[in-house]
RNA sequence: GGGCCGGUAGCUCAGCCUGGUUGGAGCGUUCGGCUGAUAACCGAAAGGUCGAGAGUUCAAAUCUCUCCCGGCCCA
């Protein structure tokens, strides 16, 4: 008995594919050799290129998530392929320390309620600490995730937006903007928790249950015309104190007014609202008097009914916009009245507007949200509890129309649940707005590789507001703006050992964060007094968008930046790519983005579509998954399932089917290849594809695989360049599953079959094509199957071939070779296996089996499909199983009785003939013996290649008996055995006999 | 309210840019076949008002408009 493929011949090539094996055995082969530092040190020595590259910075402050995943398997898929190309990527990672969610989550930690209480327990000294030690903590998990998902980023190279040197550099952004005059105080309007006595963000504006059901006073009243007499404007507000720092009317341009004449006034509001307010108010006698659009309304001047109790109110009125009617597409004429009053100093909309106009912006409040003395009466007075005082004044002069109670749906903090209130407060701005043209003509010029994201970007960018910096918290990059306590004069420090040349007496400075940094005191320039830190830090976004800058050195800026490729999620084009162009432009004065292209891809959701998020529960974690899930699969699917921009349903049932059904096939194409190649001692440097030209053994399938496998490198590098892999990986899915597996495998399976010395060429032949193609298909999935990819590099092509590169990372990435594509063969193969589809077809209208063997088939088409069978009709005849084919043009009467089938498709008919003469009957028998005497050897546990003794067959039919006698040898060729023998019952012979049943009829068969 | 994306078979997705016989694939179901690399594979069947309506056109899943539903971002 010879044995072709030893059991053991391969340990590593298990009978089935364990993804979750070869990764772990793959991580612990790239760790243990350094494959990722060696990779990126070889590049950089030599390479074709250098594309830039900057990591997008993932906040320390969360557990990386499959969202993340999709994007780091996008980034890392951008590396290997392009690496392979032979280009330098500066692929070095990179963290996102600092910013309000850090400081939340030490706050919960530590279990403090507020800023407050923070500064007074804590101290900043020690909250700093503790920020930095949270950072670790999840930094320890983003490590773990991007080593399970195999990305192979570089993290000795890190950097980390805390450090003094980024910060140092990040400064120098602001210098810049301060040289140009773009960086300068202002007001915001910020939402505050008056609980907290903080701002929050807008994101935690929006945080879930941050809107609830609160009580608010609803209040209808009226401010007179200045210049008509009995005139009145009727507004509605839920709060009143914003009266106080009322400076504007707003009513909508387009919009249609009525005066209604109420007793002996006349009301200003909305005409389409009329009925319904009037109704709300319990007034029945009213009568439209007259009406007129919103826009000539504009300019009218209103009498402010303060200004007694405000001086500076009174002030106010003097200057040209104040206390008169503006338009605003923004009022909504569907609610309330349709005339709105302005606070430009407690509403962003009544900011923007009044800011737009250079109206002044009046914000009478000291720190903790009280009224100033600019206030007048209401000095000192916290600004929610002037409403009753502001009802009060209101109905002492008259101009109270209604007040009662209602419950709305108002933002809270999600904290404290104290209703949030807005308010302009003094922050720092970079003047982007004065740039805009030129952010917006670098944004045009960004490929974003699909056009949503790009006019969303665009969209955004247009709006064109300054960005305000500053942030009243702790752990962040300071601000470095020294004012002079005396004069008054800024001072921008753009470096550390700028700050320590200027310091008004020897301070240690620990780091530059604050509480250090604010004990640093400067000296005066202008006029010798003492300059104190203007206490803020800076907005986390200004700090992750001057990495282009702040994570390298200057040499390294100018090679590497604009950078060559980003990609992060869709959220982003509000978020890091707009820090990064603003601050670059900024930086360069030029209308350029520090990135060329941007791939923003969209959301995870879940299975069923809903947004991952805490409460529902269906967040589903990197590193918990892949201990269950194979990162190929996760990596494979996160590809193919869609496209990058689309959001994604994830669903990890989905992982186990189409995807494992790929990276199986393809494993198990490479272990058929190993088994048959080894066994025959293939040796690929001797047997290349040359040498199989010139030994002429190859054959038609090996030229169409080979011409298949051009096209596919060439469409598929074609689709990665334009980030379409969803397609592209479609491409790779049926290259192995069609294209290799179900058609050229069994097309080439017999040559490989027999071990006779006089095929050897041929079967090596075989080998080389395979050999080639497979090789080159794992390279091109290497961007995507890294694991799998370098699992087969060294088990089946470093086995086979001890000098090629140490890892698959190492070899070059495929070229396609016109020579080996052949357009005109891959048709004929095109219309082979149209025909081959069509007998089966017919055979199955006729309950023929494939295995059974019959005399003809017609093909009835035109001349080029007759062309392409007849340069193919060998491989036809044994794929249809037939003696013999036929070409016609048409269908002619013969062909029109019982004894043929047709099947046809586009103008393609073929016809079997149904009859079977004696002989074709015994061997359609023999092979549904055969089919069952190989399930039995593999039953038995024979290998493939053993030759067993005898094969016996029994109770078998006579006439069945009679009809493959003259078949037994062919059959025990097929078999692989000596001998085969019929008998006519069971008990001739002492053996285990075997049941089958064979088209209903019972038949035994041994094997000894 | 604005911007962007999506709505095609039971499920997951192509097709739409550039209109043209009968709208595809994979998974799932049923029947049959094939199988010594494969938890595969092949053939057939069932399964679709292509979100709804209107328009343009000889012809619309495809182009235009309106609306509905889902998602995201912003207000």
């Amino acid at each position: 008995m010879t044995v072709k493929f030893k059991a053991n011949s391969n340990h590593w090539l298990t009978v089935d594919y364990r993804p979750l094996e070869i990764e772990k055995q793959i991580r612990e082969f790239w760790e243990q050799k350094r494959i990722l530092q060696r990779l990126m040190e070889k590049k950089e020595k030599e390479n074709t290129g250098v594309l830039g590259f900057v990591e997008g910075p993932p906040t320390l402050n969360g557990i990386p998530h499959i969202a993340h995943a999709r994007g780091r398997v996008m980034k890392d898929l951008r590396y290997r392929w392009k690496t392979m190309q032979g280009y330098f990527v500066p692929f070095w990672a990179g963290w996102d320390c600092q910013g309000l969610p850090v400081e939340l989550e030490v706050e919960r930690r530590l279990g403090v309620k507020n800023k407050k209480e923070l500064l007074e327990r804590v101290g900043e000294e020690r909250f700093i600490e503790e920020c930095k030690k949270t950072i670790m903590r999840y930094h320890r998990e983003w490590l773990e995730a991007d080593r399970k998902l195999g990305i192979f980023i570089n993290h000795e190279k890190a950097y980390w937006t805390y450090l003094d040197e980024y910060i140092e550099r990040e400064w120098r952004y602001l210098k810049r903007a301060w040289e140009q005059g773009l960086l300068g105080e202002g007001y915001y309007v910020v939402a505050y928790c008056p609980g907290c006595q903080t701002s929050l963000s807008s994101a935690e504006v929006g945080y879930e249950g941050a809107y609830q059901e609160v009580e608010d006073p609803s209040l209808y009243f009226k401010f007179k015309l200045a210049n008509a007499q009995n005139e009145y404007f009727l507004i509605w507000t839920t709060m009143p104190f914003t009266i106080i720092t009322d400076t504007m009317l707003a009513v909508h341009p387009e919009a249609e007014y009525a005066k209604v004449q109420v007793g002996n006034e006349r009301w200003i509001m909305v005409k389409q609202r009329v009925e319904s307010v009037m109704q709300e108010l319990g007034i029945s006698e009213y009568e439209i008097t007259e009406t007129v659009t919103g826009k000539s309304l504009e300019g009218t001047k209103y009498e402010f009914p303060f200004k007694d109790l405000i001086p500076k109110q009174a002030e106010l009125d003097k200057l040209p916009l104040v206390h008169t009617v503006i338009c605003e597409e923004f009022v909504d004429i569907e609610t309330a009245t349709g005339v709105v009053h302005l606070s430009p100093g407690n509403g962003e909309e009544d900011f923007w507007a009044a800011r737009k106009r250079n109206a002044p912006i009046y914000v009478p409040f000291d720190d903790e949200c009280r009224f100033t003395s600019e206030a007048g009466v209401f000095h000192g007075l916290f600004a929610r509890d002037a409403d009753e005082k502001v009802i009060d004044e209101l109905k002492k002069r008259g101009l109270l129309v209604s007040v009662k109670t209602i419950t709305h749906e108002y933002p809270t903090c999600w904290r404290s649940h104290h209703k949030l209130i807005w308010l302009a407060r003094r922050e720092y701005f970079l003047w982007t707005d004065k740039i805009n043209n030129k952010v917006v003509a670098a944004a045009e010029k960004i490929n974003t590789f699909y056009p949503g994201p790009k006019s969303r970007f665009l969209a955004f960018l247009k709006e064109g507001k300054p960005w305000c910096v500053s942030r009243e918290r702790i752990w962040g990059a300071p601000l470095p703006v020294w004012v002079c306590e005396q004069c008054g004069a800024k001072a921008l420090i753009g470096s550390k050992k700028e700050l320590l040349e200027r310091m008004a007496s020897p301070t240690e400075l620990k780091e530059l964060h604050k509480p250090w940094i604010d004990r640093i005191l400067l000296r005066c320039e202008k006029c010798g007094g003492l300059m104190k830190r203007e206490p803020f830090v800076l907005d986390t976004w200004h700090n992750s968008g001057a990495s282009p800058y702040a994570r390298f050195s200057d040499e390294e800026f100018e090679k590497y930046v604009p950078v060559d490729f980003l990609v992060e999620g869709i959220d982003q084009t509000r978020g890091w790519a707009n820090s990064l162009l603003l601050e670059h432009v900024l930086l360069t004065g030029k209308a350029e983005a520090p990135y060329k292209a941007f791939l923003f891809y969209g959301l995870v959701l879940d299975e069923k579509g809903r947004k991952m998020s805490k409460s529902l529960g269906n967040v589903i974690q990197v590193n918990p998954l892949l201990e269950k899930y194979s990162a190929d699969l996760c990596r494979f699917y996160i590809l193919r399932k869609c496209s990058p921009v689309d959001s994604m349903n994830f669903d990890v049932k989905e992982l186990s089917r189409r995807p494992y059904q790929v990276l199986s096939t393809l494993y198990h194409l490479n272990r058929f290849f190993m088994q048959n190649a080894q066994y025959d001692n293939f040796d690929p440097k001797k047997h290349s594809l040359e040498w199989a030209k010139t030994e002429a053994e190859l054959k038609l399938p090996d030229y169409w695989l080979l011409s298949k496998l051009q096209k596919a490198i060439a469409e598929y590098t074609e689709r990665l360049e334009k980030c379409e892999f969803n397609f592209a990986t479609a491409i790779l899915e049926e290259f192995v599953v069609e294209t290799v597996s179900r058609v050229y495998v069994p097309m080439i399976r017999k040559d490989l079959w027999s071990d006779a010395p006089e095929s050897l060429n041929r079967r090596l032949t075989v080998y080389a094509v395979l050999w080639h193609t497979l090789k080159t298909l794992i390279l091109l999935f290497n961007p995507v199957t890294p694991f799998l990819s370098e699992f087969l590099y060294q088990h089946v092509y470093r086995r086979l071939d001890p000098t090629l590169e140490e890892s698959v990372n190492f070899e070059k990435w495929p070229k396609p070779n016109p020579r080996l594509r052949n357009e005109i063969l891959e048709k004929d193969f095109e219309n082979l296996l149209a025909c081959v589809s069509l007998v089966y077809s017919a055979r199955q209208q006729a309950r023929l089996k494939r295995r059974w063997p019959l005399s003809k088939a017609v093909i009835i088409a035109s001349a080029n499909v007759h062309e392409s069978i007849k340069k193919v009709e060998e491989i036809f005849l044994e794929l249809a199983n037939v003696k013999k084919v036929e070409y016609r043009e048409t269908s002619t009467e013969d062909l029109s009785n019982n004894r043929w089938k047709k099947a046809s498709e586009d103008d393609i008919t073929i016809y079997i003939d149904t009859y079977r003469n004696e002989a074709l009957v015994g061997e359609g028998i023999m092979r549904d013996l055969a089919r069952r005497v190989q399930s039995l050897r593999k039953e038995l546990g024979f290998m493939p290649t053993d030759i067993l003794n005898a094969v016996h067959i029994a109770e078998l039919e006579p006439r069945q008996a009679d009809f493959i006698r003259e078949f037994l040898d062919t059959m025990a060729e097929l078999v692989r055995t000596q001998k085969v023998h019929l008998h006519e019952t069971r008990a001739e012979l002492n053996v285990e006999w075997h049941q089958y049943n064979m088209d209903g009829k019972k038949v035994y068969i041994a094997i000894t």
